[in-house]
DNA sequence: ATGGTAATGATAATGATTATCGTTCCATCC
DNA sequence: GGATGGAACGATAATCATTATCATTACCAT
């Protein structure tokens, strides 16, 4: 018997926002994910993906980061990692760090903080836009 | 002669809103900035107050933190540092890290990216609510 | 089949922020 | 000392992502 973080219906419309998702590098917002499936025959409420994202989410099958203005969301079938996003041209790099994590861990610690998350994101111009810059 | 990192205006109302920000060490968001104004007195249009922040935190003069629902501002006159955010209580505490900051700047060095801001956020419990818990 | 719970979808509501626009303030020129 | 033009203000409408509402539908277990 398998043990799932909690249990969850994956109805049609769950699983072909997870489809999507796993299908993909990208890191997706709610609307971009109501008109991709739309684009692909899948037609659904966007308050269904909202949910769906949630619940999805909250199943760990897939994986947040909040941004400014939304959320987005990716696969979670990756190690941890954190994010550089290109002021320019709105990509999103990955990258990750062993030493940032344990150092950010260790400052909690002396702190009395218990950590449950966090989110480090660069923000800057990513290499094709610093080149695209300096003309 | 002082150079200032762009000359702005200092109205009634952006004085009285740098002088809240100023005199607090609190994280404020616009609507209880404005509140907090009219309660002394200095009662402000909710959309003055939007765009005095944003001039503000333009000219210098204070900073900012982006959080998931709203920005919340604050003094400008102290080091970097960043923040550790109590989902329990909502207390937000600082701390910097020099090697934490320098490391993130290598790793983006590494990939290119020309980094022009950062914000680490750790979300999880203070000191105070993880004590409150284990009663 | 049937009853009940969970999920869906259309749409209204919310909440933070921004845009609009007429009015007011202010510095400067005459 | 008033005219003038641009910046700032304030009230309010608009926007945008997200959440709530509620009637309908799908699915599971008796």
């Amino acid at each position: 018997m398998i043990i799932v973080p909690s249990m969850i219906r994956l109805t049609a419309q769950r699983q072909a926002i997870l489809d999507m998702i796993n299908t993909s590098e990208r890191h997706w917002d709610a609307d971009e994910l109501a008109r991709s499936l739309s684009d692909s025959g899948q037609s659904i409420g966007i308050a269904t993906v909202y949910r769906g994202l949630a619940t999805l989410e909250e199943a760990g099958l897939i994986e947040s980061i909040q941004l400014a203005d939304k959320k987005r969301y990716e696969r979670a079938d990756k190690a941890h990692h954190d994010h550089m996003i290109c002021t320019a041209c709105g990509s999103i790099e990955e990258f990750a760090h062993a030493t940032i994590e344990s150092l950010q861990l260790s400052v909690a610690a002396e702190k009395g903080f218990a950590v449950s998350g966090h989110q480090l994101v660069m923000f800057g111009l990513c290499r094709k836009c610093t080149q695209g810059e300096q003309k």
